[in-house]
Formats: C-alpha cells, sequence, structure tokens
DNA sequence: GGGCCTATTGACCTCTCGGTCAATAGGAAA
DNA sequence: TTTCCTATTGACCGAGAGGTCAATAGGCCC
C-alpha cells in the first residue's frame, strides 16, 4: 500500500526515447538532450512535487541513465530552478505583443487581457501545474521567490498598470483609477486564482471558468468606466 | 552540505515538552498527547510540505518518539489529513457569525467580510502555509482536494451569494448581481491570492495589503451598487 | 580509416526515510 | 500495595533517495 500509486506509475513511463527507437546508447549534442532533459524534469516534478521527484525517475522518463543528468545539471535544485526558467518566459512575451499590438478603446484591451489570461487558464494543464509548484516550493527556495518577484509580478503589475493609465489618460476611466498601486493585483487575482481552482478540483468541481471570466469583466468595467459610459 | 538545513533546524527544535521538564518518559491520556502531536505535525508539514517532513522530526518536535506518533495515527498520510481538518474549521464558524449577528446594509457587510478576510490573511501565518501545502497536495491526495471542496469552497462561495442576492433583494444592489455563479468566486478571489503572495513573498515584496484592500473595496462597491447610490 | 573528445553508462556508496514490534514503565483503580 | 491496562520507548528493517566515478563507446574531424 505504501507507495503503490509510485511503483505503478514507473512502469507505464517508458517514454518515447526509450522505447524501441535506435540503439540503446545514442549520442546527442547537447543542445537536443538538454531539452528532453528539462521536459522529462518538468513531468515529474510537476507530479510529484520537488521534494518527492526523484532524479532516477527523470532519468527513466529522457530514456536515459541518472548518471547523464549529472553530466548536465549539479543537483537536483539546480534542474528544478532550470525547468522553472525554461517555462515562464513565453507567456508574458505574448502578452506584451497583444497590447503592443492592441489598437482601439483601453476598455477593449482591459477585457482582452483579462479573456486572455482565462483562456491560458482553461489551455494548458502544464503552466498551471507549474505555477502550483512555484507556490509551493517558493519558501524552500528564497531564489525561486524571487525569481518568481522579478519575472512574473514586477512584470505582469506594471503591465496592468500600464493599461489603467492609459485608460484614464484617453479619459476613459474613472480620474482616481490611476491612484492606487492596489488595484493592479486585485485586477490580476481572480484569473489567477481560477487557475488555482481549476488545478486543485479539475473542471468539474472548481468554479466555472466563462461565468467567472464574465462575471470579472463586468465588475472591472464597471468599476472603473466612468459613470455613464457605455460597457461595449 | 546536503541537509544542512535539516541538521541545524533539528537541534534547535527541543520543545517545550522535550526540554528539561519532567521526567522522560511522561504518560499522558491521548486527549492531552493527541493535539501536541498535531501542533508538531503541522509545524513539521508547514515547514517541509509533505513529502519533505520526517515522522522522526514530528515526533522530536512533539518531544517524543517516533514509535508513539504511530500508536496514535495510521501512518503519515492519515496524520496529514488530521492535521488539516483539526485547523480549518474555526475561520468559517468565524465568518459565519460575523453575517449572522450584523445589521445594516449589505453593502457594508460585504465590505465587513472583505475586510475581515484581509484581516485574517495579516494575522495568522500558519493560515497561510497551511492553505499553500492544501494547494500543493491536493492532486497528490484527492481526498483533500474533495475535503477543499466540501469544507472550504462549498461552504465560502453560497456564503457570499447569500450576501449577494439579499443585498440585490435590499434594493442596494443592481439586479443582475444576483444572476451569475461566477461573480462570488471573483469577489474571493483577491484576498485569497493576496494571502498566497504574502506567503511567497513576505510583507516586503508582496502587494501591500491596505492598498489592495481599499482598491478591492472601492472596485466592488462600485461594480454592484445600483448606479447613484452613496459609496458609504 | 583512425583518433580523440565527451556523451553516456551502470555499479556503487551512504544516508534517511516510513514503518514494525517486543519490551518497558507510568499511573488510575482496586 | 498490588494489579493491570496501555502509553511509550528504542532498536531494527528494507527500500529508495541523491550523488559519485571509472569505464565505455558514439560520432565529428582530419
Amino acid at each position: 500500500m505504501r507507495n503503490a500509486q509510485v511503483e505503478t506509475t514507473r512502469d507505464s513511463v517508458g517514454s518515447a526515447e526509450a522505447a524501441g527507437a535506435g540503439p540503446t546508447r545514442r549520442r546527442l549534442a547537447p543542445a537536443e538532450r538538454t531539452p528532453q532533459i528539462l521536459a522529462a524534469a518538468l513531468e515529474e516534478f510537476a507530479e510529484r512535487g520537488y521534494a518527492g521527484a526523484s532524479m532516477a525517475a527523470v532519468a527513466a522518463r529522457a530514456g536515459v541513465t541518472k548518471g547523464l543528468i549529472y553530466h548536465y545539471f549539479p543537483g537536483k535544485a539546480d534542474l528544478f530552478k532550470a525547468v522553472v526558467r525554461s517555462c515562464v518566459q513565453p507567456v508574458f512575451s505574448e502578452a506584451e505583443r497583444f497590447i503592443a499590438v492592441f489598437e482601439g478603446p483601453k476598455a477593449e484591451l482591459l477585457r482582452g487581457l483579462i479573456e486572455f489570461a482565462y483562456a491560458r487558464v482553461a489551455a494548458e494543464r502544464r503552466e498551471r501545474v507549474l505555477f502550483k509548484l512555484i507556490i509551493a516550493e517558493a519558501d524552500r527556495f528564497p531564489e525561486l521567490a524571487a525569481f518568481y518577484d522579478a519575472e512574473v509580478l514586477s512584470r505582469a503589475l506594471p503591465l496592468v498598470r500600464g493599461v489603467l493609465r492609459a485608460g484614464v489618460e484617453a479619459g476613459e476611466f474613472r480620474p482616481e483609477v490611476g491612484d492606487g498601486a492596489g488595484l493592479a493585483p486585485v485586477l490580476m487575482a481572480p484569473a489567477t486564482m481560477a487557475s488555482i481552482w481549476q488545478m486543485m478540483l479539475g473542471e468539474g468541481r472548481a468554479p466555472d471558468l466563462a461565468a467567472m471570466r464574465e462575471a470579472h469583466v463586468d465588475l472591472v468595467l464597471r468599476g472603473l468606466l466612468r459613470p455613464g459610459a457605455p460597457l461595449g
């Protein structure tokens, strides 16, 4: 009973690399092997958490032996940080491009951003799980918390604040909106929590994504727009 | 180097029970020993996560030997669930009492609830950490996710919805507010995320609690109240 | 084709963990 | 005081963890 899930899962892991294809010992360039290992590690960390993940299992998932992992990464902690680092970046490039390209009322831009966030939540499970991982391990890895601060929060909040300020300047939002620093995190929180609930409870029991998105957009626009402005 | 933190922390743990007081082997009634063990386990799980926590360390924290833990709990998983169970309950009783006792406009009740939530976030670190723990281990413990659903979400959401509906019936909130199921989680999310950010980043780098609270209350009331109603 | 660099292996070490259990002793009841 | 129940101990086990390293072989370059 003790480690039943672990055992049974381990058997069924045999990755594409390990199964059949090619000779047992194929030499690859580091530029090719590294992402393989990172992908395997992401899966393993996501499923078992940091302490629960085993280097041997990561190796097995990558179709490789444990020793090789240590050829590429000094240790478990470094591997973990490398995994996180390799995953967070693309999301922001996308959001930043979205804002840069957008033309039209700021209220619509804000609605677009909110819907973008919910869409991402609905889309890839990987991101949700990785976010959970960061939350779970943040206080055991001070550098990881600092990394989240630097690469996620400190990037996302100014993005939102920029949109708010632009909306005020355009005369769309109430002037007071530009004042407080507290509004940006309040606006981000619901989509973020939606991600967490989704990850914890699955689509069945978690609060409905679409319903939250509608209520969120409605609440925000009503709260921000100048009185009398149309809701679009 | 490997487990440096572990070792050093272990030494300094010596709990009140272990340090000096009384003979080494004091016999206690289960009603007295059980909460001791639960408290020790909460600390240990909070600091090291589920997989990272060690039964021996829990025992040491409780000033007791490992064998005794197994006299009280069948295994690690059961101990973990018992810890969670023993912690979540009191919060809700308090919120429910708050709502039951409150007299006045529903908008003020809602503001009071939001401020209550932020106050709790600011108050005890234990609750934050425990919440993190639930998030982190939910998908490795399906029963734990079910427990969170049953004992937290499924209790909190109707609480909020009740207040919203009452506000609509009282003619304070816009009639559409009572419709969607999505609004309640959207209202809860910012305080919850505030808790998570606080836990991850500490008071220094996390978004400011007071600022979030102000922006949150303001946004919500503006979004819900009928046009023209005073903000209080 | 022959060398050489290095990606890759697999056996090995040590340590800690969750869990077991027979033996022991504290303390309430008699 | 004696008895008896059971809370408590401490030694023990096998499994699996992270990490090391000398030996091996794949494939680019000349």
